[in-house]
DNA sequence: TTAGGGTTAG
């Protein structure tokens, strides 16, 4: 136990004895309640806070409203949930407050069927909801039907004007379910919008559903309105920005950034590192990083990252170096990180390397994503037996992705037999997947096989599996056009098949033979 | 005592 640990016990050993002799007093009968809560907000261990309760319970007069309310709701805090319960269910007359305290604890282990009990004896006990109940009853959800619930309880209660905490939450709920429908609902009826209501509704958009363009599209809209932009509305469309690569628009945020002077706290210098890094910009990622008033585990994953997708493996690595030197403890991300630095950089010993050293010098066990890059970082090497045999022996269930790691290496070192085992896994992990077919049938062709591509392309008709349309995003003045595959929906579609036309035709005068197998 | 945020294997 350490000294303030100590002096503490002292203290409370010293305040018990003198609260008993004063109840045996009869005109200072009753210890002063300020001293218990002064002594509660000094608690650091559950025992403290049980000695202290032994004492409250001790004096019937001191159950009463200011003591047990805050004692369980510093339980709850320190996610004591067990014995803030029962301190609960000693309470004559819990408020509205209590309730709600002990649904935010329920809501922290996602024990919605508890808070929902809490919420109807609340109810049963005459108790009025208050603003801050649902949004924590709704933390508490983790079903669709649960949340949908709480709506018919907000609606009954609050009516379809209701508080814009309930409102935002709905909002959060319904889209991390994709229910985005049901989310952009509650939104477009809001009686009144602030900067959260409006990043919870992009955030469900970007986050939640991949939506990037609507994402954005209501970004505009947002600045439109003239609701305050901030720090948390930004993370978010950034990261639209990094997926679809909308560099003009990440330009344009980091310039706004700069402009209002919004401090670029981790979170923020995260997604803005991630943005240049994934619109190709890595060195102006580099520049930022260097400049950053405030470093995490995340901003440095986020350079790492960058780095080794660009095929910079030496300098990732450097960075790895460089972290640690700073005293920051890489996490699980950052090996994936330096895995696939090394995987695209051909590092095949480093990577292998840095992959034993996770479990046995940073006490981080690999999980399938890292065996993922290992077996990447194998397979692109061209070592696919060792690859195969990483597949055999590890001991994590390997999923989908990793026998399609396994699977492009086969393509690409052109191994018919490993790529046919692959094959058998993928088959029944992702059936559906038209690459994977497309794929075997490519390696197939490479070594002449034509009679397997014929019936690979009759296995994928037969099934009905067919070929996702290839489609490409580019950025013009800040907007994004999709396209895919022959499709004629642009307003100016015909000049752009022309200018193709015209770029392929003057391509293959200069030698360019199309690989359309 | 309440609502919204980043980086992660083919």
């Amino acid at each position: 136990m350490n000294n303030s640990a100590v002096s503490f016990n002292t203290r409370i050993s010293k305040f018990i004895k003198a609260s008993e002799n004063l109840t045996l007093s009869p005109r200072l009968h009753r210890p002063p309640e300020f001293l218990h809560l002064s002594l509660l907000k000094k608690c650091t261990h559950l025992i403290q806070f049980k000695q202290i309760h032994t004492q409250i319970i001790k004096n019937p007069s001191h159950q009463t409203d200011s003591l047990l309310p805050k004692l369980v709701e510093m339980l709850v805090s320190l996610n004591q949930l067990d014995y803030a319960r029962l301190v609960f269910d000693q309470m004559v007359e819990p408020t509205t407050f209590v309730f709600n305290t002990m649904v935010r604890g329920y809501a922290v282990g996602c024990a919605a069927r508890e808070g929902f009990q809490l919420y109807i004896q609340m109810r049963y006990r005459g108790l009025e909801p208050d603003t801050f109940t649902y949004p924590f009853l709704l933390r508490a959800c983790t079903a669709l039907s649960q949340g949908k619930a709480v709506h018919c309880l907000i609606l009954k209660t609050q009516g379809f004007g209701s508080h814009i905490y309930s409102q935002t939450s709905l909002i959060s709920f319904y889209s991390s379910h994709g229910e985005m429908k049901h989310a952009r609902q509650i939104f477009d009826r809001m009686p009144q919008r602030n900067v959260v209501s409006w990043t919870a509704i992009i955030t469900g958009y970007v986050k939640h559903n991949k939506r990037y363009k609507d994402g954005l599209a209501l970004f505009h809209q947002m600045q439109t309105v003239g609701t305050d932009i901030n720090e948390l509305t930004l993370v978010t469309v950034l990261s639209a920005c990094a997926h679809i690569g909308a560099f003009e628009m990440g330009k344009w945020i980091h310039g706004y950034i700069e402009r209002t002077r919004i401090f670029l706290n981790s979170t923020l210098a995260t997604a803005l590192l991630d943005m240049y890094a994934k619109c190709g910009y890595i060195n102006t990622a580099s520049r930022v990083f260097e400049m950053l008033p405030q470093r995490s585990v995340c901003t440095w994953n986020s350079i790492i990252v960058g780095l080794g997708m660009h095929g910079y493996g030496d300098e990732a690595l450097e960075r790895f170096e460089q972290m640690q030197r700073s005293g920051t403890r890489p996490d699980s991300i950052t090996f994936i990180g330096v895995l696939s630095a090394c995987s695209h950089s051909g590092m095949v010993e480093k990577g292998r390397e840095y992959f034993y050293s996770m479990s046995r010098d940073f006490g981080i066990e690999p999980n399938i994503k890292h065996y993922g890059c290992l077996v990447d970082l194998l397979g692109r090497a061209g070592l696919l037996d060792e690859a195969y045999e990483i597949v055999r022996n590890m001991p994590i269930e390997p999923n989908g992705v990793l026998w399609g790691t396994l699977l492009n290496a086969c393509a690409a070192h052109t191994n018919v037999e490993l790529a046919e085992t692959a094959m058998e896994h993928l088959i029944k992990l992702e059936p559906f997947n038209d690459g994977n077919y497309v794929l075997m049938s490519n390696i197939y062709a490479a070594k002449g096989q034509w009679n397997d591509v014929a019936k690979m392309r009759r296995f994928m008709k037969d099934s009905r599996i067919l070929k996702t349309p290839g489609c490409s995003l580019i950025e013009i003045n800040n907007v994004v056009h999709e396209f895919t595959v022959g499709d004629t929906v642009h307003p100016q579609s015909k000049e752009i098949y022309s200018m193709l036309y015209d770029v392929v035709r003057r391509l293959k005068t200069q030698g360019y033979i199309p690989k359309t197998q």
